[in-house]
RNA sequence: GGGAUCUUAGCUCAGCUGGGAGAGCAUCUGCCUUACAAGCAGAGGGUCAUAGGUUCGAGCCCUAUAGGUCCCACCA
């Protein structure tokens, strides 16, 4: 009836095929449906350009297993995944590869690049779904969506139109972070500072008219070309009687300036700035407080432009290495200086970035923050872990307007439409047909297109249909939980909260569950570049992708780094293969017969001792679970599975399978193994879909399903208390046993009488009816229960546990001088116990303040030391006589 | 300059609201016991970075110090 399983486990074939049958299942399919709850999570849309590294693999995990765990509980869950044009990041390697091929972007034009594009599209933009699949994502891949497609242009336009009309989007002329080699704008949170090694240039310029001169360094002189202003602080003495008065500037010969402000830190070099409006951030508010005028000396591809003279045409850094020369060769230079100091650089390209002024389109951000921070304080939003909290709200605290337009050509063009007769700038959802202002007829789109962040920014809404009203969208809106990297908490997760409430005015999700960075075996970031990268699919491909699964969540807690070790994906696959052979023992066992649901009194204290550990172990790891400590519920199942299921509890009931007489005995092992397994299985489940999956439909029938079974519920805390005590004195028993055999170096084969000697009555029939154990689990003869320490060899070696005594004779073995010895040391770490709890009892302030459970539990803990101590001393009496 | 975070067994890391320190790997010992040697049984190994403080009680809370990592800002 069943079939069998291999004797190692085989990820291979088996993922692919059980992947399959959920697809054609439609499992991962999610449609409205209101007689349950949504759960809803959208996949952080990976660039059409990747492919799968460890990075995906642990976000996928993490939010398959929350999927999983919530369509198992009875919600009706959608994972929404999709694809992201990502604008810079995919023109840049299409241009890579045009260039391979001899071809410049311009030549092929706008259009031409753009099928290009859309060409890549076509033939990349699947490959990292195919790979997510490989991870067993249970994602609706029915619903699969791109930031480029239809309904999400419309989404983008819409948002643009609708916050230009509320005037929080607009155009201007600003400072601007630029890139002159990817020849575009790029956002703040795009710049990335490196500490770099410069130099400090010390300059003069000649005060006009005059034979003084006025001293300051600089990092970049090249940028005194635009220099319109030196400044000074206004209460600064050395330098008040020159204000207003100019100085001038070699090369261009300029007269410029010398102005008071504030900026100016009296302490720092020579007290003297030079005022670069065009070029410097500073410079340029210095510039607009004292009107100064803004020359712009750079072309976009960072070489001087007319206004350097005559290093017009060089690139801006031949321009400072002649123009260093120069001023040395007039006597302006007065010396250098070696200078550590932090440069922007592109976060894509790593070039270092040109401050500009330039017309660009902003979005405002001082209202559309509020209600993105407030959420965030009154806890509507929750991030994981907490301390996320503070580095949101730095960048929440210190945003300035968000830069959006990027002179690229792949992404969201710009709903802004120039009349070509006038000039007038018409926002809109189309091209208009008459210019407002002249009537003309005549016009041309802006050429510009969008930061990628925008429209991601709106990919919790967009892709369930909005701006349309539809049912996906109020059904499965606000979604519940985002999982995703830190790193991206600025570019993505606060840009997709402010756009959350303004556009829907509702949240986007209630929690954000952080991770961090996978980093190769040394810590550090795995890297192209280092090449120390390790690839996700050749681990699934020798390993499986449940053991890689595994691997990233196990003994990680939210948002902290984790080191990737191979012995570690090992010691995954190894549990695999545990779970597969328990498995596989359960069901050789099952074979010939029907299993039936035991009655009550047929269940025996071991399965139920089982049966209640699981039952706890349910309760604990949904509770871990709701908390997304996903680490700390993964351990508890693996322990569980590996500890109490297969090392002791198979251990115990084996006798009771391989004695076919008691055939009720017989069953109510094999249902209980059989119970107590599926549980464990649904609850590994999201953590290991496939496994589990390949075990349960084998152990059931091929056409059910543990990803749609239902989550196991715990019952009441205490059952079978009294039964779970039971096991454990037996398990404290056996371990004694077992140790003393390794210690004495009884061989395996040989057995031993075991005497139990107890006052208690309960305690010698726990013993009774676990007496079968012994010979199995530690080696025992024959097992004599007494109430007394009577008739018992006097060499016998003995273990005192808290509930008995035991005796094992080893006449022949034993080393009384060294069992004396044994015993000895056991006296005094028992007599150390009883005095830490004496201790504690002693004090009156702890009996005074400590809750009564915790000073009944140390009552007991000395009663049971001052018994077992008393066991020992008798015994060594004995011995020494 | 501001902030976060880490420092726990040889290595990599867990340790949730404070109540007798855990895992995996590695090491050592003994076992091919009819589910599994990708296994079983056992052992060794930690003044939980340092110094104070709060508390009946601190790996956990507070303060300071040292070292590591990261984020933000950036003085020309």
């Amino acid at each position: 009836m069943k079939k069998e399983l291999e004797k190692t486990y085989q990820p291979h074939g088996l993922e692919e095929r059980l992947y399959k049958k959920w697809m054609d299942q439609k499992y991962f399919h999610a449609d409205v449906d209101k007689s349950k709850k949504p759960f809803t999570i959208v996949m952080p849309p990976p660039n059409i350009t990747g492919q799968l590294h460890m990075g995906h693999a642990l976000d996928n995990t993490m939010q398959d297993i929350l999927i999983r765990f919530k369509r198992m509980q009875g919600f009706n869950a959608l994972w929404q995944p999709g694809t992201d044009h990502a604008s810079i990041a995919t023109e840049v390697k299409i241009i890579e590869k045009l260039r391979e091929e001899g071809i410049d972007k311009q030549d092929l034009g706008r259009d031409g690049f753009l099928e290009r594009a859309w060409e890549w599209k076509k033939e990349y933009g699947g490959r990292i779904t195919e790979q997510l699949k490989k991870l067993g994502s249970s994602c609706d891949w029915d619903r699969e969506r791109f930031t480029m497609d239809e309904g999400c242009n419309e989404a983008v336009t819409e948002v643009f139109c609708k916050m230009h009309e509320k005037g929080w989007i607009y155009k201007g002329s600003r400072m601007i972070n630029w890139c002159p080699v990817c020849n575009t704008s790029i956002s703040d949170a795009e710049v990335e500072y490196e500490e770099m090694t410069g130099h400090f240039w010390h300059i003069k310029y000649q005060v006009a008219g005059e034979e003084s001169y006025l001293e300051f360094a600089t990092t970049r002189p090249e940028t005194m070309l635009g220099d319109t202003a030196v400044a000074v602080h206004p209460e600064d003495e050395r330098y008040t009687h020159l204000i207003g008065k100019k100085v001038v500037l070699p090369f261009v010969n300029r007269e410029i300036p010398v102005v008071a402000d504030t900026y100016v830190d009296r302490e720092f070099g020579t007290g003297v700035v030079k005022i670069t409006p065009a070029h410097d951030p500073n410079d340029f508010e210095v510039g607009k407080r004292h009107e100064l005028p803004v020359i712009n000396i750079m072309n976009d591809d960072a070489t001087i432009n007319e206004n350097g003279g005559k290093f017009a045409g060089m690139d801006r850094y031949e321009a400072r290495k002649l123009i260093v020369k120069e001023l040395e060769e007039m006597g302006l230079l007065v010396k250098v200086e070696d200078h550590v100091h932090n440069v922007g650089t592109h976060d894509r390209c790593k070039t270092t970035v040109e401050p500009l002024v330039k017309q660009q389109w902003f979005v405002k951000m001082d209202e559309l923050i509020k209600p993105a921070v407030e959420s965030v304080k009154s806890g509507e939003i929750k991030l994981i872990p907490e301390r996320m909290d503070k580095i949101y709200y730095n960048w929440t605290d210190n945003i300035r307007d968000w830069c959006i337009s990027r002179q690229l050509w792949w992404g969201h063009r710009i709903p802004a439409y120039y009349c070509e007769s006038c000039g007038e700038v018409i926002v809109g959802r189309e091209m208009p047909d008459v210019c407002p202002k002249c009537g003309g007829t005549n016009f041309k789109q802006d050429p510009d297109t969008l930061d990628t962040w925008f429209s991601s920014a709106l990919w919790p809404f967009s892709t369930l249909g909005w701006p349309e009203k539809t049912e996906d969208l109020e059904y499965f809106y606000p979604t519940d939980v985002l999982v995703t990297g830190y790193d991206i908490i600025f570019f993505w997760v606060i840009r997709m909260i402010f756009s959350g409430y303004e556009q829907m005015n509702a949240k986007p999700f209630h929690t954000v569950l952080f991770h961090g960075l996978i980093r190769d075996s040394q810590g550090r970031k795995m890297s192209k570049s280092l090449g120390n990268g390790i690839d996700p699919l050749e681990i699934i491909d020798q390993y499986g992708a449940d053991a890689l699964r595994l691997t990233l969540i196990t003994g990680n807690a939210p948002g902290n780094d984790m080191r990737f070790y191979l012995e570690r994906v090992e010691a995954n696959r190894n549990f695999a293969n545990k779970i597969w052979n328990a498995s596989r023992f359960i069901m050789m066992n099952m074979k010939e017969d029907e299993i039936t649901t035991p009655a009550a009194d047929e269940l025996e204290t071991v399965d139920k001792w089982i049966i209640s550990k699981c039952n706890s172990m349910v309760k604990e790891v949904t509770e871990n679970m709701e908390h997304y400590e996903l680490g700390i519920a993964v351990g508890k199942i693996y322990d569980f599975i590996w500890d109490e299921f297969c090392d002791w509890y198979i251990e115990m009931v084996k006798p009771r399978l391989y004695n076919s007489d008691k055939k009720a005995s017989r069953n109510s092992a094999l249902w209980t193994l059989k119970t107590v397994l599926i549980d464990a299985l649904k609850l590994l489940h999201p953590y290991m879909p496939f496994i589990t999956e390949e075990i349960f439909c084998t152990l059931q029938n091929e056409e059910e399903s543990v990803m749609i079974s239902k989550w196991p519920v715990f019952s009441n805390d205490n059952m079978f208390q009294k039964e779970e005590k039971a096991i454990e004195v037996i398990k404290e028993a056996v371990r004694g046993i077992r140790n003393i055999r390794t210690e004495m170096n009884v061989s395996p084969g040989r057995k031993a009488s075991v005497y139990v000697v107890s006052e208690n009555a309960d305690i010698l029939h726990i013993f009774r009816e676990g007496s079968l154990f012994f010979t199995p689990l530690a080696h025992a003869g024959e097992v004599i229960l007494q109430g007394k320490p009577e008739g018992i060899a006097e060499d016998a070696v003995s273990i005192v546990t808290k509930d008995a005594s035991i005796y094992m004779p080893f006449s022949d073995l034993i080393d009384i001088s060294a069992e004396i010895e044994r015993l000895e040391k056991e006296a005094v770490k028992l007599e150390g116990e009883i005095r830490r709890a004496q201790g504690m009892l002693k004090n009156e302030k702890f009996i005074s303040k400590a809750p009564e459970s915790k000073i009944e539990e140390e009552k007991q803990k000395l009663e049971s030391y001052t018994k077992m101590a008393e066991q020992v001393n008798e015994r060594l009496k004995q011995l020494k006589k």
